[in-house]
DNA sequence: CTCGTTGCAAAGGATTTGCACAAGT
DNA sequence: ACTTGTGCAAATCCTTTGCAACGAG
């Protein structure tokens, strides 16, 4: 039972996805594309930010209302990936590279890991319940290493 | 390496966690709790809801604002956790019996499921980045297996 | 030309906050 | 009595939506 559905090939870049669809190939979409995968991963409201000083100070940059609707279009056609975080924060990022998201809970420093860690716990949640498993949307919170140190030496 | 953090008896229902703080204990705290571990998880909407409910007709139910309060100091003290699922909705579950979300992205239907299952992954992400990850806040999205067969027959 | 798209502005919903009063110790 | 906690209501914040003008195919 291959499909990894990890093919860099196998996901046309935008213009196919959209023209399949009868969407439109416009600036914006690609232009929020480009923010979301330029910023390793960005809430909404960074991204916003990305595009308005990537269009620099004459430019216009897409409405804010233009990057939510951009963003689940994206989201939908498989092109980003989001993952709750903590509050309400949504963090997008770029399907291209997939990865996990490590957030301290403490700090709030988001790391990036490697997918194949989940591989066992998805094979086992398969067996078990049937679910597959979308680790383009992980995100493990916990306390990282220099957290974890400076906690431990307040009292020693 | 011992401390798995689960000892029943480590943790003191509610009244010593707030006087050992020189806090209070009050019946809204109380019942605010009550209805987390009643509800295997809930939304803070769907807490305040129960606590109405709960209440009764002519009975009182706390304010939202304190449901809100009173759900960040129960998490502070360690007796819930909370887990951001999908959109702005974070689900609280009492920390007594601790376990892992599973979330299907397309019918939003939450399965809990051991935290053991983690262990590998957890045990790794500590040995290669010393991050220490929280199993009570671990939530898996994906896709169900009702999902995914009614995916499935749709163009068979 | 014909729709899908965008910008703007206003609507919504979910949390949070300031304060005076009520309640726990 | 001394503080902490609560209810109420107003303030915020983040997102979503309606609609007329705009632009891609």
């Amino acid at each position: 039972m291959p499909d990894h559905t990890h093919d860099p090939q196998q996901a046309p870049p935008l213009a196919d996805q959209l023209r399949s669809r009868g969407l439109r190939l416009t600036n914006q979409r690609q232009r929020v594309l480009a923010a979301v995968a330029a910023l390793e991963h960005g809430t909404p409201e960074e991204i916003g930010a990305r595009l308005r000083a990537d269009a620099g100070p004459g430019g216009a940059a897409p409405d804010t209302s233009t990057v939510y609707r951009t963003l689940e279009l994206l989201d939908r056609l498989g092109l980003v990936w989001h993952t709750p975080l903590g509050k309400g924060a949504p963090v997008y990022h770029a399907a291209e590279h997939p990865h996990l998201h490590v957030v301290c809970a403490t700090c709030g420093k988001i790391e990036s890991v490697d997918p194949g860690l989940m591989d066992g716990v998805a094979e086992r949640l398969g067996a078990d319940l049937g679910f597959r498993v979308d680790v383009g949307h992980v995100a493990l919170s916990g306390t990282c290493r220099d957290c974890s140190a400076a906690a431990g030496t307040e009292s020693p």
